[in-house]
DNA sequence: GTAGATATGTAGAAGTGCGAGGTGTCACAC
DNA sequence: GTGTGACACCTCGCACTTCTACATATCTAC
């Protein structure tokens, strides 16, 4: 039963930018709550996860913040700018968009062609 | 009205290999149905169409075979082998489970956390 | 003290989609 | 008979993302 995610390239950010707009959270956190939501069928790997912070960072959708956990270990914080609000729905929009068109491809009938 | 589609990738091959699986057709053929189909939100260039054509031949999913169309001009059509059709069913069941799980995530509320 | 969870990070490999360019045929208008 | 546009195929190289593997450091529990 290979849980296995391999998630579309582009979907790691849509997925990253919702988490942390629930509020801050720190990169491993991120992680847990993607794969424990998910029920395990998203899985994401910290060599995907970090870099893919990196880039939201960069490209100005998120900010960081170093602050300590709970348990006294210090993290990294991350929060959406307005750019990243901006961002989240215009790629959230997208990917309805797309899962309706690819629906409507998927749904294709036999008969239906022509 | 931008209908930029930038297919995530992997999906090409999906839809692809659902649009040669309700009869033989050639890459043409297919870039216009997806595009027809999805409403004009999945547009194949070409640049990417023939080339997931020939992986997809290559891993033995699909065959081709030289005829002509109904206008008298020569394309390859495009079958899928028996390999093509369980990568199709693999790779759909892998598509909704997918869709399921980023609803799920997407459908967290901010109260709703945990 | 050592094992495991927490927490971040980098480097290299592999795969994929896209833009730009190229070939040739057919039908139609001028 | 020449041009234009649709049809139908193809390749090259860039850009981007993801994954595997590795490296580091702290805290808790045994």
């Amino acid at each position: 039963m290979t849980a296995k995610s391999d998630l579309p390239q582009g979907t790691l950010d849509l997925l990253i930018l919702k988490v942390v707009a629930l509020g801050p959270v720190h990169g491993y956190a991120i992680a847990q709550r993607l794969q424990h939501v998910s029920r395990d069928v998203v899985q994401v790997p910290q060599g995907s996860l970090y870099p893919a912070l990196h880039r939201l960072e960069n490209r100005g959708l998120l900010t960081a913040e170093w602050r300590e956990t709970g348990t006294g270990r210090d993290a990294k914080f991350y929060r959406l700018t307005k750019k990243g609000r901006a961002g989240l729905s215009a790629e959230a929009a997208g990917w309805q968009r797309l899962t309706e068109a690819i629906g409507l491809i998927l749904g294709m009938a036999d008969g239906a062609v022509e």
